[in-house]
DNA sequence: TCCGTTTTATCAGTATACGGATCAATCCGC
DNA sequence: GCGGATTGATCCGTATACTGATAAAACGGA
């Protein structure tokens, strides 16, 4: 059990300023912006996510949309029934691959992601507009790098390896214990 | 409906550029490493965050809790039970006033957060370990650029409030943090 | 081919998150 | 004091998130 050191820190502790909390209100921030802006009724940020690597990803199943999107293989089961039950996406078998399910995005589905886009994109501005503009992209980089997500697009023909090569994984962190 | 703006819009956003997508994975992951650190069966994030603000503010209720950890008043009030379950937190009634909760942190409550507490903290370090060390304040203070909610209010919709006098507080820091 | 492993998806259980409705208690303008 | 407005908390419903267990299909080595 902790001694003194330890029961003195849980009084100095400032949560405002630990980068979890800190990303916690931050995303709470992100997520009420882009309800603000797509309406109450319209897609939540990981349905717009969801649908829209679905129509970016034609025929892919659902394991692959996970590894897209980062949303839970459970989760990600649900949230595709529940999407399939407003009829925005189809879920069907594939005959190649018996436990696999191609997904794809019906036409309301893409109304729905038309109609968002727009609405969307503006959430996404003012997410980062309390950032100076000239900070604004080093930042996303740097949460790029904590998502450890490589921060570069596929650009036109930057096939740079030596931006998706370095994992950065956090993991060599167990020092002493 | 939306024209082909749109629809050609729908093909080029890149998910994994926007504000909002990074948020949530950073968030995921930060959450990720504090359940290593603290371990599977230890207090999760929220919980830790809850826990420390009950016990730096003594005999608060449930409403300044929120207030602090910005954590949902239902979600609190869930979270809370289970931690009255578990022994953690007290919840009574007080008497001044017939509505409110007072909170206390129970002797087994303290030793949890203490218990927490340094690997917490590490949980912390290892969030922004990705981030080049000079960048981390800067980043750091956009986060909490982007989490400085106006106060949101949580019940019916004031669409004449406006910040309450308590614009962007940002440049309070402190030196030796 | 057989069998163990991996992959894909589902389900159960728990935790977090949030809006709306409700109820009791309190506050405030008069 | 009275009565409407506000506040503190709870309950309900829904959505997101993740673990573990399971089932079925596919794969791969011997």
């Amino acid at each position: 059990m902790p001694s003194d050191g330890a029961a003195r820190r849980i009084d100095r502790v400032a949560l405002h300023e630990t980068p979890g909390h800190l990303l916690r209100r931050a995303q709470q921030r992100a997520v009420d912006l882009f309800v603000q802006a797509v309406g109450e009724r319209g897609l939540r940020p990981p349905q717009f996510a969801l649908l829209l690597a679905a129509h970016q990803n034609p025929g892919a199943n659902q394991s692959e949309l996970v590894r897209i999107t980062g949303i839970d293989r459970s989760t990600a089961a649900d949230m595709i029934t529940r999407l399939a039950g407003r009829g925005l996406i189809r879920r069907v078998r594939t005959e190649a691959d018996g436990r696999a399910n191609r997904l794809s995005v019906t036409a309301e589905g893409v109304a729905a992601l038309e109609a968002a886009a727009d609405r969307a994109d503006r959430a996404q501005e003012s997410i980062v507009a309390p950032i100076p503009a000239g900070q604004r992209a080093q930042f996303l980089r740097n949460l790029a790098r904590i998502a450890d997500l490589p921060d570069r697009p596929s650009g036109p023909r930057a096939e740079n390896e030596t931006l998706r090569g370095e994992p950065i994984r956090g993991e060599t962190q167990r020092e002493g214990g």
